[in-house]
DNA sequence: GTTAACGTTCCG
DNA sequence: CGGAACGTTAAC
């Protein structure tokens, strides 16, 4: 329960500060463009500090929370020790591959923005006192597997001695002391740079509880080397699919943002799904070094002879012209391999190349299929199951079905997100106030509306396609889930080590 | 530089 | 397992 509740409308340009732990609600009736942020200050040390310990007891997950909230408090007090006593303890680690000579340049000019960033005789403000002071309480209690320190602060615990020091130095310092109009502390660039490099390590890296969400991925396997990777299809431009125009109303293409979509799906219109996707035109023969290959009207040509095309092995990754292979001298295969044999007939220009084969690798390769081919089977087998007829014409009217279903699958999911009530964590606000769900007389709720009219080019601006909402962090609203479990990761712990390297 | 969209990874 | 998301590649 809350004592008093007040209420904000904002407008395009206007920029609107929420104070360190006020509860808020935004409201976005209109869609919006909005820019918002959360960030930490020296002013309430004492405030951020409660909000953490409140998500900290109710076990608020980390991803809805300030990021590296801990770490930073480190380089914080790194920071203060470094500018008002000269002493620093943050140590960036050397590069990967760099040697020393350089390594050692890079520390001297480090070296001189940090000496530049000191100024002994500065007074601290009493808010600064009071934060240290309580940082120093939250951080000296920890055992060290729960202090969170940066790998580039090898001695935590003398730095928490020096700021001890640092305060019994400033007990004294008055509020007019402090007053100087420039900052107490400074970040010389280069430090900044250092600590983005971390922060990015942090997120990025394997984190310890592995929750965190590191969506998405690389279309690249990342444990093959370099010169096997994965050759990615490109459509063929030839097939009925590729010629067909975009249907403008499934998923993907009401996901497109030239009709007016977010943009994130990235996938082509479903009824324009590839059955023949081919190798990229720049794509070249391993062994010749020749990009020579054939389109899929050339394939139906009388003439067309596959050992004179290209193929991509699944199981070595190499791109081979069968008849370059033929022509090898020292022989780990059957010299009278049959190119169609080895073939996959879901993906074009696609086999097991006759050494992997020879090998015994043949149940080794990489399972692919061209997307639209993939539909057609998968709606042919529902056909089955139902006793329906086959047949082309079926097919097609099936295909125009399903972009339908999912279409609207997608829409009717989509029905109640439009207004939405985002609690929280909406657009501009100090700390992490989301989940301070105290009743406090400190912690104020605030409702923020936003309106859009007219375009503005400030803070809040009209944007017709998009939608401003879980604020903060920038996301549109999305779709609920559906469910499932990861995929076996590709290329995990298969047999790399004896591949033969014949080709070489 | 821009646009299209592939293929991996994450999630429920 | 079937989406959802998105980094990345291919083409222009
Ligand atoms: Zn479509
Ligand atoms: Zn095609
Ligand atoms: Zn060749
Ligand atoms: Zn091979």
């Amino acid at each position: 329960q809350v004592e008093k509740c007040q209420r904000v409308e904002l407008e395009p340009g206007n920029t609107f500060f929420i104070p360190t732990g006020w509860m808020h609600a935004v409201y976005t009736p209109e869609d919006s463009l909005v820019f918002g942020g959360n960030y930490l200050h020296s002013l309430n040390i004492k405030l951020q500090l409660r909000v953490w310990e409140l998500e900290e007891k109710t076990r608020v997950k980390r991803q809805f929370r300030f990021p590296l909230f801990m770490q930073l408090h480190w380089y914080v007090l790194a920071r203060y020790a470094g500018c008002l006593m000269r002493r620093e303890h943050v140590v960036p680690p050397r590069e990967e591959g760099e040697d020393l000579a350089a390594y050692a340049e890079r520390m001297a000019e480090y070296g001189t923005e940090l000496k530049n960033s000191h100024q002994p005789g500065q007074a601290l403000t009493q808010a600064e006192l009071q934060g240290l002071r309580l940082l120093l309480q939250w951080l000296r209690p920890l055992p060290p597997n729960r202090r969170e320190v940066p790998a580039d602060l090898p001695e935590p615990d003398r730095l928490l001695d020096d700021i001890q020091e640092l305060l019994q130095e400033h007990a004294a310092d008055t509020p007019d002391a402090a007053c100087t109009g420039a900052p107490v502390i400074r970040w010389p660039a280069g430090m900044l740079k250092e600590a983005a490099g971390h922060v990015r390590q942090l997120r990025g890296g394997a984190s310890a509880g592995g929750r965190g969400r590191k969506s998405g991925g690389a279309a690249r396997p990342s444990k093959l080397p370099a010169d096997k990777f994965i050759h990615r299809r490109v459509r063929c431009r030839l097939c009925e699919p590729c010629r067909r125009q975009d249907c403008r109303e499934c998923v993907f293409c009401a996901d497109m943002v030239k009709y007016g979509g977010h943009g994130i799906l990235k996938q082509c219109c479903i009824q324009k799904q590839c059955i023949a996707c081919s190798l990229p035109a720049k794509a070249a023969c391993f062994l010749c070094r020749d990009a020579r290959k054939f389109n899929e009207v050339e394939k139906e040509e009388d003439n067309y002879d596959p050992d004179l095309d290209l193929f991509e092995c699944g199981v070595c990754w190499r791109l081979l012209h069968p008849d370059c292979v033929r022509q090898l001298e020292t022989a780990d295969f059957d010299p009278a391999f049959v190119t169609a044999d080895l073939r996959s007939d879901q993906m074009p220009n696609y086999w097991c190349c006759p050494v992997c084969h020879h090998a015994g690798k043949a149940d080794q390769l990489h399972p692919r299929i061209s997307k639209g081919l993939k539909m057609l089977l998968k709606l042919e087998s529902e056909q089955v199951e139902t006793g329906q007829a086959g047949g082309r014409a079926g097919k097609e009217n099936k295909t125009a079905m399903v972009g339908a279903a999912a279409s609207a699958g997608y829409d009717s999911d989509n029905g109640a997100d439009e207004p939405s009530i985002i609690v929280g964590d909406g657009a501009t606000s100090t700390a992490a106030a989301t989940s301070s769900a105290s009743t406090s007389a400190e912690v104020k709720p605030v409702i923020i509306k936003i309106t859009t009219s007219a375009a503005g080019t400030a803070t809040v601006a009209a944007a017709p396609n998009h939608r401003a909402s879980a604020g903060a962090r920038g996301r549109p609203a999305r779709k609920r889930r559906r469910t499932a479990k990861a995929r076996a990761a590709f290329g995990s712990d298969e047999d790399d080590s004896d591949d033969p390297d014949f080709y070489a």
